[in-house]
DNA sequence: ATAGATGCAAATGTTTTGCAGGAAA
DNA sequence: TTTCCTGCAAAACATTTGCATCTAT
């Protein structure tokens, strides 16, 4: 059970830092670990507020930042400049739907190790990228 | 005198459009011209206040979204969410310092192929993309 | 003369912060 | 009972818009 694994890996963070273990944070956890993933902090904001009334952006957005920190959540910022946020797992990129927002992930060997290539004929460390193909999934483009 | 060319084009576009050729257009345009590219708002409106002392942000955004229009300029978006200018030139991909700030433009036909080819394996057509390394330049990072 | 441009101030939309009151430890 | 949280209102921040005024044509 993934959920009880990530629960209880936030517990610990929230013990090991001398944080509270509240109704708001695990609110926002459940939401966001039921989520698909890329899901946006007004998506979390909605979902939470249908069980937990008077919850209010702020603490979604600094929850969330708390799973940041937690490496339980990753920050994600597509064209659109909302962050969404997603689980934290291996390495990989996305194709975003310009139709229907839909978000695929993918990973590619060959790709990661050319950008190693690039990156050193310009003596330049890479720490992190940034790798996203913006165009139509198949549901949207009938015709292809 | 690539600089009387794209004044040409501005100018081209203009007329075509009903639009009027004003001092601050061409001021805007100017210090596009001259800066190495990737340029911010902010930085335009500084530069083009110091012979221009009373033009607004507002003519400064307004002035970019019409050279993008008319296809002198793009628009750029990395990591920190401020909107960057570069000259429209061919398709590229940057590699940016998080110290330094410095911008490198690469391109790379393997990469170009590797997308097409995960973009096919989902039923996906792109339409653009976006590839950006971040990480230390070699200033940066002298231990390489 | 007149369509179009400008610049100010105010609005936008997302995310963050200050602060007084509330809840977990 | 103290430390940490919450939620509200307000601020931040980059960019955009409304509007009265000004200007290129």
């Amino acid at each position: 059970m993934p959920h009880e694994v990530e629960q209880r890996s936030l517990s610990q963070y929230l013990e090991d830092h001398n944080l509270k273990q509240t109704r708001q944070r695990e609110a926002v956890l459940e939401v966001f670990l039921d989520a698909t993933g890329h899901i946006t902090g007004e998506e979390i904001y909605n979902r939470v507020r249908k069980q937990h009334e008077n919850i209010g952006y702020t603490t979604v957005y600094r929850t969330m930042k708390l799973l940041c920190e937690a490496g339980l959540a990753v920050e994600r910022h597509f064209d659109d400049g909302i962050t969404r946020y997603e689980i934290e797992h291996e390495h990989h990129d996305h194709l975003v739907c310009l139709r229907c927002g839909k978000i695929i992930e993918f990973e590619c060997s060959m790709i990661e190790s050319a950008q190693q290539d690039i990156a050193s004929r310009y003596g330049f460390r890479v720490l992190r990228h940034r790798h996203e193909l913006y165009g139509h999934c198949k549901d949207c483009e009938p015709e292809a």
